[in-house]
DNA sequence: CGTAGATCCTGTTAGC
DNA sequence: TGCTAACAGGATCTAC
């Protein structure tokens, strides 16, 4: 699933061969993929036709192509993959992929950008930026551990007045962003803290380290998709080797712990997985 | 406002 | 072999 690394590394496709061309026309068939352009999918593609893509950015799991119009006023695309999107880059006469929701087509004699998404959780929208560039929906994202105006101490406060669940602070988009199951699993055993306990109840030595923890595993899974990376085909799934190899928690039960050798559990928490060794990271009491 | 749970969706896989 | 049910989960909406 496309947390932070694997949108990174889509962002850097873009990046190589996307910016820097001028938007000929947008075809946007899945109404779905426009939900969140509220003025429709026909006034999406119509808005995107003849703007030039001046960058490729991101904070979490937003992505975004910086544009300008003729005038040179600044907009963006903001693109996010949902559970199951993707971003191809491929040439206007290859076939069209099941569930491709929009296609980008550019000035240039070169490759089109495709949207596809079988489960669509995901989508486009056409945004406003303010002053930094930053999208209007992006806004209210907290910065990822990547960003450089990351704020660890502000972060660490903040999970200090939440009554709630470490992991569900952990996956709150608005206290910090990138993080989604996989890598809160991940950072919570390398953290040996079981997610259901409280956030407030957390020293701030340890909710520092559970924040390093979720940079670092991340960071890492970055390293490995980014050198798995087609230059041709940009692809959420760049970073599906770290999955084969890396995981300690995450779709690990009934595997040994890496730590104590006790199998790892998966139960149901906030309506998905949480995987955990029950020694390392043994459960709250009924405090909560 | 903070918190918690339901919901959207379809390809894949496990199990009978 | 073929079918059904469970499973995957990011973001948003609603209810309390």
């Amino acid at each position: 699933m496309p947390e932070l690394p694997e949108v990174e590394v889509v962002r850097r496709g873009l990046q190589a061969h996307v910016v820097g061309r001028r938007i000929d026309s947008a075809i946007i068939t899945g109404p779905r993929a426009a939900r969140r352009h509220l003025a429709g999918a026909a006034d999406l593609a119509d808005r995107l036709a003849g703007k030039d893509v001046t960058a490729a950015r991101r904070r979490g799991k937003y992505l975004w192509l910086a544009l300008a119009d003729r005038e040179g006023r600044a907009q963006a695309l903001v693109l996010h993959l949902g559970m199951s999107g993707q971003l191809l880059v491929s040439d206007a006469g290859t076939t069209t992929p099941r569930h491709c929701h929009a296609v980008l087509r550019f000035g240039d004699d070169g490759p089109d950008l495709r949207f596809v998404d079988p489960r669509t959780f995901g989508g486009l929208a056409l945004a406003e930026v303010d002053a930094q560039g930053i999208p209007a929906p992006v806004a209210q994202i907290a910065a990822d551990p990547f960003d450089p105006a990351f704020d660890q101490e502000s972060v660490v406060r903040r999970l200090k007045a939440r009554q709630t669940a470490i992991k569900r602070a952990l996956l709150d988009q608005r206290l910090v962003s990138g993080i989604g199951n996989i890598y809160a699993d991940e950072a919570l055993w390398r953290a040996a803290l079981h997610g259901e306990r409280r956030a407030s109840a957390l020293t701030r030595p340890v909710l520092r380290r559970v924040l390093d923890h979720a940079s670092d595993v991340m960071g890492e899974a970055l390293e490995q998709g980014g050198t798995s990376f087609d230059a041709m085909y940009v692809n959420v799934n760049g970073a599906s080797g770290y999955f084969d190899r890396s995981l300690n928690a995450y779709g690990q039960q009934g595997r040994p712990c890496a730590r104590c050798r006790t199998p790892i559990r998966r139960e149901e928490f906030m309506n998905r997985s949480s995987h955990y060794c029950p020694r390392c990271q043994p459960r709250p009491r009924a405090t909560r």
